[in-house]
DNA sequence: ATGAACTATCGCCTTGATCGATGGTTATTG
DNA sequence: CAATAACCATCGATCAAGGCGATAGTTCAT
């Protein structure tokens, strides 16, 4: 079986074009090189440098064999990559829990940043609202969330205010009888079915004052507004981005209202290195 | 550094849930299991098995590490599979030269087949027509070409006719003058530019008779073609495929006509096994 | 309690990676 | 054309790592 030093010889001796320069690069004698790659040959039964002229060059086959090679390098370089860092107590995986109602540019940076920081590194991101994202959190099974700023947490949980906000306004679909309506009271608000945030883990806490249908997610309440069954509380961006042109905004006292966004994270399951580092991201 | 006998360990341990069943597996003692994963542990600074309950369970790290090992096996294992093609003869990269006047449910049922059969083997597909194809298998440059049909070949040639046919029909831009006729006599043809296909190895071969633009391939035609400089014979699939709506066809005596195509190589670069596999499905 | 199946560890052996030294080949240079 | 500088192959010796068998300890089900 090819071991990793005879690959990593023969790689060098193909790259550097030479088995001396190659001894030199991996800190190895000459008769080391030209053994590893001998014995190469004689495993692979294949002929991978010409040696006729002075300096070797590969031959076809060898040109093919080389590309091989440096796949099982990467992936060696890979699986030492992940120990050192997994050794290092960063966690196995990281996982994140967002509101829908954040989505910024700064987020998105942060991922790509993420990306190039822990490239091997698997994340699962999560969606949810309100008390969802805090019993996420507080169970462990999310690391870090980022949540509608609330004013109170459980003892547990620490929180730290994203610098940024977005908005949340009323919609209704566009056939939807308010939509005619140019400025909207809360009487005649509450005429109409309302489409609401139901978390979870608490159904009941909010108590229906009007007829209700609720979901547990923003992006429900969007195709039940688009669906014309009420009006509802939406992240601006959300309408923009998937529903353009179907929902049309409500023009009532208090809205749109600015939304403040937590980062949330448990005491009990304090995030890694790598969920250290992407709130650190997220907050500077 | 983690050798391919202690990863495989791991890998099989891992799977199999059992270092003894492991063992089995390989063909090793189950002691040598036993040590190989210990050994790991202490290069990679990670435990990676819970050892609590009977069966050896991974820990979370381990489920991580395990992806990483299957990536490098699997690697090392193409490896293997190319290097015992390559030294069976099968050529490092194959060559491939195909017409455009020949495409068909044949060929690309033949290339996924191919791909079945020789997931790692690179594969060049070239672009040429009439001598510049016979050139390119002549010069080793191709080991296979398929060629519209001609009636010779130089001696060093093979070649062997497909079980197909398609057609070449001539076209002009909608807006052509030529467009309007509803049959269109040779004489008047003449008349008009011709956009004529011209080889790169022979360019003086067709000598004009009238205004001719050409080009060395039939999709520069087509372009040329729907720039409404000329008419221009051209296979009937390439037009509906890349410029439907564009191009009228031309009724004219003669037109339009079949052709045949031949499969072509060289007794003097002979494809090795991978090209003889790829004529015989072409062929079969 | 007992047996079956599992893992850890120890001593010993074999294989393979490595080194240094030596000798042969190829290109450059004066 | 000879001298030189690089380069590669080969040999014998050394050492670490993989492998085996035997043995002892643990866990789970009966």
């Amino acid at each position: 079986m090819a071991s990793q030093e005879v690959l990593q010889a023969f790689v060098q001796a193909a790259t550097q074009g030479s088995f001396s320069a190659a001894a030199r690069k991996l800190g190895r004698s000459q008769s080391t090189i030209s053994a590893a790659v001998a014995s190469l040959e004689i495993d692979l039964n294949l002929v991978l440098f010409d040696r006729s002229s002075r300096k070797p060059s590969l031959t076809p086959a060898g040109h093919v064999m080389l590309q091989r090679a440096e796949e099982i390098l990467a992936a060696t370089s890979r699986l030492e990559m992940t120990a050192s860092q997994l050794s290092q107590g960063v966690e196995p995986k990281l996982t994140v829990a967002i509101s829908d109602t954040y989505q910024s540019d700064r987020f998105e940076a942060a991922l790509s940043a993420f990306d190039q920081r822990y490239p091997d590194l698997e994340l699962e991101c999560l969606i949810a609202e309100c008390d969802d994202l805090v019993a996420l959190v507080q169970s462990g099974r999310a690391h870090v969330a980022f949540a509608e700023k609330q004013d109170s947490y459980p003892p547990d949980l620490v929180s730290s205010t994203v610098e940024e906000r977005t908005e949340i306004a009323l919609f209704v679909a566009r056939e939807h009888p308010l939509a005619a309506l140019d400025l909207v009271d809360q009487d005649v608000l509450q005429q109409h079915r309302e489409l609401r945030l139901a978390t979870i883990v608490n159904p009941y806490e909010s108590r229906a004052k009007g007829r209700v249908w609720s979901a547990p997610s923003y992006l429900m309440l969007l195709e039940m507004a688009q669906g014309g069954f009420g009006w509802a509380p939406l992240p601006r961006w959300l309408v923009e981005r998937f529903g353009p042109g179907t929902l049309q905004e409500l023009d009532v006292r208090g809205w749109p209202k600015p939304v403040f966004v937590d980062a949330l994270w448990s005491r009990l399951h304090p995030p890694g290195p790598a969920g250290s580092w992407l709130l650190g991201k997220m907050l500077e």
